[in-house]
DNA sequence: TGTACTCCCTGTAGTAACTACAGGTTCAAG
DNA sequence: CTTGAACCTGTAGTTACTACAGGGAGTACA
């Protein structure tokens, strides 16, 4: 294997695909422990926290917000991690991913609705506007 | 009608269901004008106010960002107002609910399925975990 | 008239999760 | 030895609010 070794911030950024910014975000909020540094205070990240980035960008993928990913990686890092904890955190952001989910399907229905009585747009008014005033039917 | 008239901001936030410091906010940023005040400088509603607040309440309900807002009621202040533009822009925005749904959509896919492969539970390692390092199917 | 209490006023800071910038070192190549 | 990229720091901007702190105004009651 040619990879990793030890990588300074910008090759962590490209390899990573996360902003540069991003990473010392991460650190100044605890999602990644500060770095050892070079004598003149560059940082330098071993393949552990090459892996680590990646778990909380794939996370991030997911949806998970800073702190339910904190609370993820107090878990991976408390040996043994209770596999109980992890998976009732994951169903809960799934419920909430399934609750957002339906909002914005009530709110597509009541838009395409909405856009559909202007399509013909032979009205006096629009009835969009109509209903954003509250006038009219389809509001809320 | 023993209804509106001139109403002041407490009023105009009970009414409406909005927070006190949101009018102001929405004043602040031009969504609302700058009502009449009284000779010691408390603002003053008329019911044309009213309306507008609830336009923008049934907008923002709707999703629309802030910035939609404001190009509707630029519209809708431009006597007459194009229809036409009204309706592009509810269907820009239908475009990015929808968009927001699939995106949601394959989240809600993925956790469920990395979530149901935990649930027997007599694995040696956790798979959400190793889907999150990487490891392991599933991981995107 | 006093005072108590609610309402209203202002500017500013905090939220989530970054991103971008300014102004200054350090490193590597030629 | 100089140039230019990469790195460092702290701070401000983004969205759409919300929540204070520290004051002035309006009203009810004794």
């Amino acid at each position: 294997m040619t990879a990793s070794q030890v990588i300074k911030r910008g090759e962590l950024a490209r390899r990573s695909g996360c902003n540069l910014e991003t990473i010392r975000y991460y650190e100044n909020i605890g999602l990644l422990q500060p770095p050892e540094r070079t004598a003149s205070g560059h940082r330098l990240y071993p393949p552990g926290d090459q892996a680590r980035l990646g778990f909380i960008l794939r996370g991030r993928d997911l949806g998970f917000s800073i702190e339910e990913l904190k609370s993820l990686l107090s878990l991976v890092d408390s040996h043994p991690y209770s596999c109980g904890e992890v998976r009732d955190l994951t169903n809960n952001h799934l419920a909430s991913v399934r609750a957002k989910i339906a909002d914005l399907t009530r709110l597509e229905r009541t838009l395409a609705d909405v856009s559909a009585r202007c399509e013909g747009g032979d009205v006096p008014e629009c009835p969009i506007i109509a209903t954003l005033f509250g006038r009219g039917p389809g509001a809320r």
